[in-house]
DNA sequence: GCGACAG
DNA sequence: ATCTTGTCGC
């Protein structure tokens, strides 16, 4: 698929403040998605002492949550780890794993929060904005924001909130399973985004797709 | 100032 | 994220 260069990836904290608030007005959060046929789950694994990134794009199709097509990308890596700039560090090697597909999906499904983030921009919202497809958070630990205690059953949830805002939801995948922290990417409303990720997490706490990308960035 | 902190 | 074997429990 066609990715469109946006900005520049900054060398500094400062440069990606600046980039992160000069996009996060972009970000959509209703619903703007097509008929969903084709699922993504994309994943980025560090090898060679954190020198190297490998990203993995895995689509599935959807609602039957086959493997249609898979992508790799091994990049070098040019950002640290630092909590609230997570999509600096992965999402360069993301899109050129994007890059590479045959089929455009409808809907990615990303290893991390959306706007459940200091400054509403997480990672889903920043792949979003710059590969131009809907997106959801799908974060296995809690980064920011409080909530009430959620019922053991799966499908039930709990608001996230932040600030006096709701910023996404915390989701019993399975019964008696710990939850997933799910949050807008782009493009997609909250309530949305819960039911496409029970629908490709039928069976296991993450979704299909996310198990599909993490074996591909790891073999 | 101190601690916490997506992957 | 990554380094790493077996093991407890549904």
């Amino acid at each position: 698929m066609k990715i469109e260069e946006r900005h520049p990836f900054p060398q500094t904290i400062d440069e990606a403040i600046a980039i992160q608030e000069n996009l996060r007005g972009e970000i959509i959060t209703t619903d703007q998605l097509s008929t969903v046929q084709y699922v993504a789950g994309v994943d980025v694994g560090f090898a060679e002492n954190d020198t190297l990134s490998v990203a993995a794009v895995a689509v599935l199709s959807f609602p039957d949550l086959e493997l249609q097509e898979k992508a790799i990308a091994k990049r070098t890596t040019t950002f640290p780890y630092l909590p609230g700039f997570l999509s600096f560090r992965e999402v360069p090697a993301v899109l050129e794993a994007l890059a590479q597909l045959t089929i455009a999906p409808d809907l990615i499904l990303c290893d991390g929060q959306g706007i459940a983030h200091p400054r509403r921009f997480g990672l889903a919202c920043h792949l979003g904005l710059l590969a131009n497809v809907p997106t959801i958070g799908v974060a296995k630990s809690l980064y920011i924001g409080e909530h009430e205690e959620v019922s053991p059953e799966r499908g039930s949830w709990q608001a996230l909130w932040d600030e006096g805002e709701v910023i996404g939801a915390v989701l019993r995948s399975q019964t008696n399973i710990k939850p997933l922290y799910i949050s807008i990417g782009h493009c997609i409303s909250l309530s949305t985004a819960i039911d496409y990720v029970l629908r490709c997490a039928p069976k296991y706490r993450l979704p299909e797709t996310t198990r599909w990308a993490d074996k591909l960035a790891s073999e």
